[in-house]
DNA sequence: GTGGTCTAGACCACC
DNA sequence: GTGGTCTAGACCACA
């Protein structure tokens, strides 16, 4: 369900935030849907509690979560329904221009590279 | 030439020793070919020259620039020619994963990923 | 400056968080100012470091401080002015209610209780 | 009668134990006077039955209620009578000195802080 | 020097 | 069982 690598240098709680609004983002958690819990989490991780348990608060703050004392925390019953394909593609943006930059830097045409990631999506597809 | 972020999380410092593998990979900087100065990039891109400094140093240490007393650092003169097209585009997976897990989690197919990969890479080309 | 007290089951940083709040809305802390450092104010209170910490970030996300790399935090710049006298006797609303439920509850009436604040204050302000 | 406030970070039990110990502080309370049930209590307040059940038993074991069974519980029999005033305004300290601390952040004197509480005071009182 | 992140492990509050 | 809080201590990123 995530995707958690600690060698990316991006902080373990904030990808677990980012994948967390995205997977919100297009219902594949729905309002009032039960997150995992904090422990399974981290066992299936294998990362410290704290760590998950931090994710989930700042996203409690921003009002994307919701925690019922003694349950796991939900989803936010008041958002909004799932957002529209322009605003998820609006999402996607960061991780296309990472990959662009790259590519550039690469000196890799729009040819090779639409195409690995073709072959990168068909791959995980099946 | 470079793109830094403080935002991403992902230590300046990193992003750039990235960023100068790739364009060394591809010859875009060819052995002897000088570097920015560490204030002019420090400059241009409102970080501190120190941890500019800290990713040439780390460069330097790979093996991949030379240093020279009172000049640019450069690009080491022993480098291997410029990498295989398959070996730059094993470069690139660590974006293309990146790219595929989010447009995954946002419920995108291929289809509309390819076509805001294609979009943004011609609208860069022009 | 602070007054943090682990017994009263307010977690400190939540006790933290608000005595920033009071003290920004007061103007006693103005944006641009510098809040203390993380250790120093851990070294003072006998608290955990990351208990300081956490007060500050969460602070950082509700847009009342600044963090700036490397350097201690701030108060946010683009804050409102000080509050009006009428807005921070809004946000004394908490303690008062909580003073007349004892008081209440204690069968202490209005002259005792006022004159036990009174005697407080000015013991206080001497 | 009693004021249970679930985000107050003070954990719900011991916001009811501290107010059934004032109540009886006052008499108000009186020996053998029986406590709300457990699920009655529950109810009006949205709380969970074993968290009202936990501060009861505790109370119970401070020797301050005696349970009987099948019945409610009850204010123990073997208690002093009321405590003098000076004992009361004594319980009342926490309070006071909360409310001080928070007008000290707020910059707000006493003159009107007295005259808050007095307002809250007779608005409540009517 | 500053704050940030993470770990391992304890205890608490609540269902 | 759930999440919350705190500690002690390590290492990192940045000025």
């Amino acid at each position: 369900m995530f995707n958690l690598n600690p060698n990316t240098g991006v902080p373990i709680y904030r990808q677990l935030m980012e994948q967390v609004r995205r997977m919100v983002s297009s219902s594949q958690l729905k309002p009032g849907d039960a997150l995992p819990s904090v422990r399974e989490l981290a066992m299936t991780h294998a990362v410290n509690p704290m760590t998950i348990s931090k994710a989930y608060s700042m996203l409690e703050a921003e009002g994307l979560l919701e925690r019922q004392r003694g349950k796991a925390m939900t989803v936010a019953g008041n958002l909004p329904l799932q957002e529209s394909k322009p605003d998820r593609l609006e999402r996607l943006q960061p991780a296309i221009e990472n990959l662009a930059m790259a590519a550039r830097q690469l000196e890799l045409g729009s040819d090779d590279v639409l195409k690995a990631v073709r072959e990168h999506m068909e791959k995980q597809d099946a």
